[in-house]
DNA sequence: TAGATTGTTAATCGATTAACAATC
DNA sequence: TAGATTGTTAATCGATTAACAATC
């Protein structure tokens, strides 16, 4: 609780404040991001909002109202550049910048995250990696060192690490979380299937595997129970 | 287009139809799941909305109504009882029923998943692995063979398989999918970070890592630019 | 009985979509 | 100019939350 915050916040009334892109468009920017790639992989130079919705599956004024928070400026009839537009949202979404971070957690998934060259594309280097199991530590698992995790609460600020990723059982993620919190750390990107509890200030992301798990496997019991009265649903998610 | 359908469903105007359960009720059943075997086992046998959402940090009314879709019953006073509500929530979500899986992508995602041995809690098994990789056909992952793609769509009909899962890097997504759809398969579990052309009724989830990276770093860039024009977020996703 | 809690109906909020004006 | 497309304002839709009645 910072007192000097909500001070330098209530002050001015009616700031513009940064951009409150909605949860939803946030996510679709790298869907949009992967296609232009693509296209432009193919040598396409201007696109519609149209075009960009047929391809992807969703209406054309949502794909304009989602590009128009990273700021970019299409022209009428013409559409956008399609490299401006590959900048504008990298750009937008920090991925020039590189964040480093942290894994904890060195098991099946640890050991697949941290052979994931792709994530360099998207700004994330994760520079080493955390267990408490001693077999685990001193190894190098894609060319990354092992360390014990009392050691990440000590090294974190040392190196400048914002980000932590946790990869552990469920059991172990609280602890791993409240290591990070001391640390330093300022956002956590969860895969263990827990509520983690950080003080306010800390991000947090979940990917939980369950959670996408549980919708498939209950639309498809669903189906097999009834298969005709299925909802056409709208998408998938 | 199945052209019965439409007739058997518009005959009976009003038909009461499945639960229509929202996309992110569905989603948090897991947790929900996961925190009541949590107390159970501490001994907790009964529960009410007000502490579930107190512990998991969401207003009870919101947990009322997620419960309610599995169809079970509380009484006033006392909450719900723990163990008819895991009961409630895995028949729900058709956790007693096994789901037989294949998985397609022996990659360092690929070799995770099939070693992720919770999967079988939550009514999920992976019985076999495709790759088209020759120097990993033959061999066994986590005790599961691994086989060459071509041999999917063969199989899966055999071994009645109505669940895929794609590990594969987003090139080959496409046509793993057309393979799997070929085999009959009706749902599609998709980690590769692209969007799946099915036919119509084929089930897709993506589990696009790529989507939550990009929310965590664009926040946190916006901190880094702008530490106090954070507004209050409400909650992890 | 009184009080806590469930169940339900109504109000709010936010995202999506529709309608339309502006522009090249 | 005419037509396609962007940009913007308004209407719709769905999920969340608030208010309240029912019940043990």
């Amino acid at each position: 609780m910072v007192i000097g915050m909500n001070l330098s916040n209530s002050s001015r009334v009616n700031r513009p404040e940064v951009p409150p892109i909605p949860q939803p468009s946030l996510k679709r920017l790298p869907q949009y991001h992967h296609y232009l790639v693509d296209i432009e992989a193919k040598g396409v130079t201007r696109i519609s909002c149209s075009a960009i919705g047929r391809d992807l599956g969703c209406v054309p004024v949502q794909v304009r109202k989602d590009l128009q928070y990273t700021g970019i400026i299409g022209k009428p009839k013409t559409g956008y550049s399609v490299s401006e537009l590959i900048q504008a949202i990298e750009q937008f979404l920090g991925w020039n910048n590189v964040n480093e971070a942290f894994l904890v957690g060195v098991g099946n998934l640890g050991t697949a995250l941290l052979g994931h060259e792709r994530f360099s594309k998207f700004g994330l280097r994760i520079v080493a990696a955390f267990d408490t199991d001693p077999s685990k530590v001193g190894q190098w698992v894609h060319q990354k060192a092992v360390l014990p995790l009392d050691k990440l609460a000590d090294l974190a600020p040392r190196m400048s690490i914002l980000l932590g990723i946790i990869t552990t059982p469920a059991e172990a993620a609280q602890a791993v979380a409240d290591e990070m919190v001391k640390g330093g750390i300022q956002a956590i990107w969860n895969f263990a299937p827990v509520k983690l509890k950080v003080p306010e200030g800390v991000i947090v992301h979940n990917e939980d595997l369950y959670s996408t798990l549980a919708s498939l496997s209950w639309k498809l019991a669903r189906r097999l129970r009834a298969p005709m009265q299925e909802k056409q649903e709208k998408e998938a998610v």
